[in-house]
DNA sequence: CTAGGGTTAG
């Protein structure tokens, strides 16, 4: 009741130093940050005697708010009456600086104090951690322990963010180790530390088996779990644990952001929905975190429209609002629309960094905005003097790749800073096969098959290189070279949602109930492609006759088999919505052209890259496969 | 009257 404690205090016919201390520190306890700082200013220019119990009032005023100045003046304040002295001052600087980001002055303070107690290393770690030197924070947890200081709760817990933000499972382990040796492992502090450790080390189930010990579980612990689940691609594990959540504890805003991307993940639409509907009666869209996840979760199940008028109602759009939206005009393949809201987001005054430069070249690359392209990524380096990652220099080679600027795609990724990953050089491999350059095809290849030599999709991508240049005899050296690995191992599936219930379709899958039907449809279509001049070149490599190991093993052709499903399954006039977890490939998407002329339906695939959406025969990407 | 910790969106 920090109003009434103000109007006790202007009341009071004496203030002494503790009725200042008092007032100053329930204001910065509950949040009144400037209050609590015009009130330290009060007090110090009346005259009233400053104690070190005032400073350490203010100070997490200071913190909160990032008001260094203000952290400044104190600073100085201790230091000329020597009140620094006290570590717990001195604890209370560290935090004021390490929150303001003044990293310098939090080492300065760290290295000239006296006295450390597990206070101070605690608020060192968070310093570390939060300045992103997430390597540092175990050679510091260990000098700690040789200064004779036990890691306590706040210290363990603190290190644990740390290596779960640097995703280093042994350190995280050494400390759950450390953590039972001193009995506090089912502290649930420490035990939802440790379970984000355990998430964002990808190792779920170490995390289930925490949360299934803890008796006394919040709302924190439901939701590491379950954005656990939704981030390591355990979409139904996600919605499991949310139903039974449901059943036994109440959701907040950020159980809503844990559980919408388990939605977006897998296209689902409906599920989608149904939290949409939760979160608005229980009044979580005012949450920017939980708004954001919700625009997202639309774009990603392919529903453009509805998201972007979600986008225009958000009272607030921050950089993460616009970043969502100008990505999902990518995806869906509208360049030029995304263009447009980058300017505009440009013209509100924010400013964009290294995600959202990645969303825009993203989008140029998959609308064959070459030149735009090039422009936002100069002025990326230019203008905002952000150093391009990996990411970055794919999109630059995937937009060369596809305008046919081969060779000047090569001399890019040989002048490239940083080293080339094997995604760079597939999307010249890619850039080859649309170009028919073989001679650079075989040397590219050369490096993919060195940088990945597992991922047997890479073989059938040059031997259809090979195939479609006729070039058998190459074809056959390739497949005496692969023959053993197995071709078969990663399956290409797709799935579709119809009355809530999800339906996947595997390669040459004959055991769905419907198959006798789908197989019909398809050999209708068929016929009919063939009536229209569609002819099935035998063009790709490893379909010849002879052979059972094909494109189409790796294919199978599931989306053309999900989309005859939901063609027989969906009433008439509504949208056929596939995901597929691999690039679509060419067969499938010429059948989808056709069927959505042929049964005159709308069709959204989203493939791993982008979405595709079928309408009266044309594809919404143009060819940008 | 006083210092440090755990969940969330691109």
């Amino acid at each position: 009741m920090i109003g009434d404690a103000v109007l006790v205090f202007n009341r009071m016919p004496r203030q002494d130093t503790i009725s200042w201390n008092s007032v100053i520190s329930g204001c910065s306890s509950n949040g009144l940050n400037s209050e609590a700082i015009e009130l330290f200013i009060r007090m110090w220019t009346q005259g009233q005697e400053l104690d070190s119990v005032t400073l350490l009032s203010v100070l997490p005023a200071c913190a909160q708010s990032r008001y260094w100045f203000a952290g400044r003046v104190v600073h100085g304040y201790s230091v000329k009456t020597g009140l620094i002295g006290e570590t717990s001052l001195a604890n209370a600087l560290l935090d004021m600086y390490s929150n303001c980001s003044d990293w310098q002055s939090t080492n300065q303070i760290f290295r000239s104090m006296g006295q450390k107690n597990v206070v101070s290393w605690t608020a060192m770690i968070t310093s570390y951690m939060r300045a992103g030197l997430f390597d540092k924070v175990a050679g510091l947890l260990q000098e700690m322990v040789l200064d004779g200081i036990r890691p306590d709760v706040f210290a363990v817990t603190s290190a644990l963010h740390a290596f779960a933000g640097d995703e280093s499972l042994k350190q995280g382990k050494s400390v759950h180790g450390y953590t039972i040796r001193n009995g506090m492992e089912k502290l649930l502090p420490v035990a939802n530390a440790l379970m984000e450790m355990y998430v964002k080390c990808r190792n779920v189930e170490e995390a289930r088996l925490i949360f299934d010990r803890v008796t006394n579980k919040d709302v924190i612990s439901w939701n590491t779990l379950i954005g656990g689940y939704s981030r390591n691609n355990f979409p139904n594990e996600s919605f499991s644990l949310f139903s039974d959540m449901l059943l036994q504890f109440r959701p907040n805003a950020v159980t809503m952001t844990c559980i919408l991307p388990a939605a977006a993940s897998i296209s689902s639409l409906e599920r989608g929905r149904e939290i949409h509907a939760y979160a608005l009666r229980r009044g979580f869209l005012e949450d920017s975190y939980a708004s954001n996840a919700l625009v997202d979760m639309y774009v990603k199940c392919g529903a453009l429209l509805v998201a972007r008028v979600l986008f225009d109602r958000l009272t607030k759009k921050n950089l993460i609002s616009w970043t969502i939206m100008i990505a999902g005009y990518g995806m869906h393949g509208f360049g030029k629309h995304a263009i447009a809201l980058f300017e505009q987001m440009r013209g509100s005054g924010i400013e964009p960094d290294a995600a959202s430069f990645s969303a825009i070249l993203y989008a140029c690359c998959h609308s064959g905005l070459a030149a735009e392209g090039r422009r936002f990524f100069k002025a990326m380096q230019k203008e905002y003097k952000i150093e391009p990652k990996l990411k970055h220099y794919t999109c630059i080679v995937d937009l060369l790749s596809r305008t046919g600027d081969l060779k000047e795609a090569l001399e890019f990724i040989e002048s490239m800073p940083i080293e080339p990953d094997s995604s760079i050089w597939v999307s010249l491999l890619h850039g080859c096969r649309i170009h028919k350059n073989v001679k650079l095809a075989e040397k590219v290849a050369d490096k993919v098959f060195k940088l990945e030599p597992e991922n047997t999709g890479y073989y059938v991508l040059l031997a259809n290189i090979y195939a479609e240049a006729e070039r058998w005899e190459a074809v056959k050296k390739l497949k005496n070279k692969i023959g053993g690995r197995g071709l078969r191992e990663n399956t290409g599936y797709s799935w579709i949602e119809v009355r809530s219930k999800v339906h996947v379709f595997i390669a040459d899958n004959r055991n769905h109930p419907d198959w006798n039907r789908i197989a019909e449809f398809l050999d209708d279509v068929a016929r009919r492609m063939r009536q229209e001049g569609h002819d099935p070149k035998k063009k790709y490599a490893l379909m010849g006759a002879d052979d059972a190991v094909h494109d189409e093993a790796l294919c199978g052709h599931s989306s053309k088999l999900a989309v005859a499903f939901g063609v027989l399954n969906l009433p008439e006039g509504r949208p056929i919505r596939v995901t597929k977890n691999s690039k679509v490939c060419s067969h499938c998407h010429e059948a989808a052209k056709f069927i959505s002329k042929m049964c005159n339906r709308e069709i959204i695939l989203r493939d791993s890259s982008r979405f595709h959406r079928f309408e009266g025969g044309r594809c919404s990407c143009r060819g940008y496969l």
